[in-house]
DNA sequence: AAAGAAGTTGACAGATCGGTACACTTTCCA
DNA sequence: TGGAAAGTGTACCGATCTGTCAACTTCTTT
């Protein structure tokens, strides 16, 4: 399969996958949606679940370079992109694409933590982690550590609401408690980066 | 169907979905592990869809009753139990059935909002911030309302976190979260209640 | 121009899917 | 005790599932 054709593949399944769910959408429909034959994804693919494994590693590379590239863009300093981050996502929750994020359905589809496809998904998260520890060490806080996995908690929290229960307020839901997180641990942190950060309550 | 056949099958079939996962666990499969005939099933459920639906009510009922008789044992003042809904969380992210939230994963697998499944699940939801408001009203917080999103957010992080990353470490990192956010509103609540909490930061 | 690579089309295999039907067995209750 | 209710077991239906195959077409490269 040239590459241009295993690429239009990959971006036309993810679609898909998305949309419908990856037990839901058979190889069948795939066919359909892509207007790609068996044949041809069974060259590349070895079985459907390698192909959704090429999804999902896909899927982390656009997401992830969409995410770092938008927060430099919105930020320019570390805890200004530890905020930016929840703009950042509040505009994928908008999307009338937004169905959640494709890793955490992976894993609920396949929960087995013994499966490639959990694997992969667990892997994603774990990068977006050490990017998040990444600004975190940079803004100089407390416990750069724990800080970043707080506001994970909150990023994954978001997603999952923004889903269930609708994707208004809840940007600023997660930015206020991110704010108020980072700020509690900037005013521990023993560096003189913190003394920028003004003796008040964040901003309301 | 006998009520306590019913109550059976949804139990088994809880247990199985919740292992395997809704698509993935047909409906033979259900015959086996529940011992259950089919013939049964169909008698008091229309479809399939239908024994998913009544399996997430039981659990939503099973989970909620479990999760506030928990916390009331746990902590007896609102604001210990807001923290204590963390402890309760850890203890079921350790059981060997946990496999993230039977909720979040109903949404995952059945992404469309019109769909019902995905309505019970929503609606889970909103019970559970319903309930941690009133919790967080009963605190005297100056925003029960945001407070309670933001640890409602917190929840859910931690049980995607828990599932794909593992469960060691979450509820610390969630606990510590949640003490943050609390007492920041409740430092700037304006009722007597804000005034028993000592005017240093949360416990290390 | 020709050969090789890549892709398509349609049929197919075997399995599984959700759901139905029917004959039978077991349980319950008057 | 007997009839009704509830449940079981098996076969079956039509559809769909993943994956394979063969004959063919189109594209690319030499």
């Amino acid at each position: 399969m040239s590459r241009s054709k295993r690429n239009e593949l990959l971006e036309k399944a993810l679609i898909a996958f998305n949309r419908g769910g990856y037990y839901a959408v058979g190889m069948d429909r795939l066919v359909k949606e892509t207007g790609i034959s068996k044949t041809s994804m069974y060259k590349h693919f070895k079985t459907k679940e390698d192909l959704i494994e090429a999804v999902l590693r896909l899927r982390d590379e656009k997401f992830r370079g969409w995410l770092v590239g938008r927060i430099d863009s919105l930020a320019q300093d570390p805890v200004g992109r530890l905020l930016a981050m929840f703009d950042a996502l509040d505009e994928w929750f908008h999307t009338k694409e937004f169905r959640s994020c494709m890793f955490i359905r992976a894993s609920s589809e396949y929960p087995d933590s013994n499966h490639q496809v959990y694997k992969v998904s667990a892997e994603h998260k774990r990068l977006i982690l050490n990017y998040v520890t990444g600004l975190a060490q940079q803004a100089g806080v407390e416990d750069p550590i724990l800080l970043a996995k707080q506001l994970l908690l909150l990023k994954e929290g978001a997603i999952v609401t923004a889903h269930m229960l609708g994707p208004d307020g809840v940007q600023h839901t997660a930015k206020e408690a991110a704010k108020t997180l980072i700020y509690a641990s900037l005013k521990k942190a023993p560096t003189p980066l913190a003394e920028s950060i003004p003796q008040s309550a964040p901003d309301a």
